[in-house]
DNA sequence: TATTGTTATACTCTATAACTATA
DNA sequence: TATAGTTATAGAGTATAACAATA
């Protein structure tokens, strides 16, 4: 599917790696890294008693920008009718509150609760808490790391 | 919930940043970064005419060490009669075999087939393509961002 | 009797279509 | 008539419990 020159092989070590196979190798080492991400999400989420759905939406919502039910379909690319059954699911916990909008009675705004934005709080905390094996590299290196990373 | 000297603000720009706070960006910095990732892989599996399951099942899968499915069920933390209805849908598409064990005959193998193996490596492929923000950075920081990550 | 995998069944999450209430 | 949201309903994916085959 790809050209032989595309990918120089990385095995080639007696000359400098290309940029192409230098992007390939990161890009995977990042992968590679990262496969254990959506299970440490999923976890936090057991943690709370909450299901990735109800994070997923205590994380879109905002206590000084309220969204409508639409808005919050086009974010997540689904139904409507999904975003009723999610927003019901959060409501019963009483995180979030539905407030029709006074300029049209039609649409529906999601609030955080007082609680609501407690927990996602919480959650936000503990999802940018880095892991051991970062804290454990050297200076230099975090801050190399971030720099490249502010660039992308 | 964090003690103030737990997470110096990274906003005193006058002294450079501890370790813990610079730890903290990075992380932070990859997170947002990989926000968009599960959408990436979704949209390939579905290039494929592949569930998110049937993806999973396929990259856990090699052809020289094949698993039993209660080994499945374990590396996937679900339940076995879930195995059974994914390892169902991957056979009917001829993309895996089962095989009964001949030493333990309660034991069942699952096996990719070559076209499995085949759709397994175009994946992987795909996956490892790195994005074109990605190659757009220069040598230098490629190769400082792979000399960080390999430490991880 | 204990273990592997399957089947029967129910629950969660997501979508489509029909409906209501506003505009 | 068109739009925002809900309800009715169906399908995918996941789990629990009962079961068959083998150890």
């Amino acid at each position: 599917m790809v050209g032989p020159d595309a990918y120089p092989s990385t095995v080639v070590a007696s000359r400098s790696p290309s940029v192409e196979s230098l992007a390939a190798d990161a890009w995977r080492a990042l992968l590679d890294y990262f496969v254990g991400n959506r299970e440490r999400h999923l976890a936090l989420a057991a943690e709370y008693g909450l299901t990735v759905g109800s994070m997923k939406t205590l994380l879109s919502l905002d206590p000084d920008e309220p969204k409508s039910m639409r808005a919050l379909a086009e974010e997540w690319k689904c139904d409507a009718s999904n975003v009723t059954w999610l927003v019901d699911r959060l409501e019963e916990r009483h995180l979030v509150e539905r407030r029709t909008l006074p300029a049209d009675r039609r649409v529906k705004t999601v609030m955080l609760t007082p609680a609501g934005q407690r927990v996602k709080a919480g959650l936000l905390e503990r999802m940018y808490e880095p892991p051991e094996s970062f804290r454990a590299l050297p200076r230099a290196d975090l801050a190399a790391l971030l720099r490249v990373l502010e660039k992308l």
